[in-house]
DNA sequence: CTTATATTCTTGAAAAAGTCAATGATTAAG
DNA sequence: CTTAATCATTGACTTTTTCAAGAATATAAG
């Protein structure tokens, strides 16, 4: 409740340790990154009883490739116990459907109803705002730069 | 215990999945790279009874201006408590001191030890191991825009 | 077909991490 | 002096993460 007395000041004066070791080391930039947008990103999904991981379930369900759990886990880099609550809180509120795989009957596809595709029309753009907010600083061609980076990182067996 | 039979096998074929929406999403690919790069991390600094975030208190307690504990919160992203654990964990084992901030006798610095010095020289390698392991697919030129990209995202104060 | 092994989802418990409010000591402002 | 704000700390509480085990299904070998 009153979503506008929350903390605004995340930004703080740290200049001097900006001259650390540790500023230059990827791993802790890419941890502070992810920390300031999955902080922004949930703050945008809140209206929608969303946030970044359940969003993330559910836009791949709406994919033209819906995935089964186990895909979702690896995808997501979460544990397969972890996707079985996240399934079960999209699948009460009606966004999505877990349906039996033809080709293997242990596994279940988890794939959007059409209040589902509905809802992620609307939570992708709420990220998209916060994507914005977070790489207001990055020009375009900066962001595909980024994004092109940030690919080959999160899936290295892409390159070997 | 036995480190070598462990999950070798984090790398999957979800290539079906690379097609989504969500697979263009800087969010998603940043925390999916985190996720990787702190396994890698956090299993080269076992050895060393450090973890990640331990690591980081250790490397700006060592760096030339070391930091009050509210100055670690919110570079670290964290929450003042979580410092106190940290701190504690590390003052234990004799690797840095709470010095009180002259300035600010509520402030408290912490300062790295000889031996935290020591501990850190090692750690710096290990974490460096582990990005050389993460950042495998980069060329030199590609982890420097990568690196430039991220600061950018990480303390978007500086910029504006 | 039968047996053995592996995989997928599920459950439950335990450990770790994150959030939040309150407190004593100290500082800053009025 | 009084009041308000800040820092480190504690404790409670929730969320997330990690693990181990079990039921159902699939795969491979005999």
């Amino acid at each position: 409740m009153a979503p506008e007395e929350k903390n605004t000041a995340v930004l703080e004066e740290h200049d001097r340790l900006l001259a650390s070791d540790l500023a230059g080391e990827i791993e802790f930039l890419t941890a502070r990154t992810r920390s300031l947008g999955s902080l922004l990103a949930n703050r945008e999904l809140a209206p929608l009883d969303l946030k970044v991981r359940s969003y993330s379930v559910l836009s791949l369900a709406c994919g033209p490739t819906p995935p089964t759990q186990r895909e979702l886990a690896g995808f997501l880099s979460l544990d397969p116990s972890q996707i079985v609550a996240l399934v079960d809180q999209l699948e009460k509120r009606g966004l999505v459907l877990r349906v039996p795989d033809p080709q293997d009957r242990r596994s279940k596809i988890i794939r959007a109803t059409g209040d589902g595709a509905a809802v992620y029309r609307q939570a992708r753009e709420a990220t998209h705002r916060a994507e914005e907010a977070a790489l207001g600083s990055l020009s375009p061609a900066e962001r595909d730069e980024l994004r092109r980076l940030l690919t080959k990182t999160a899936f290295p067996d892409g390159q070997g």
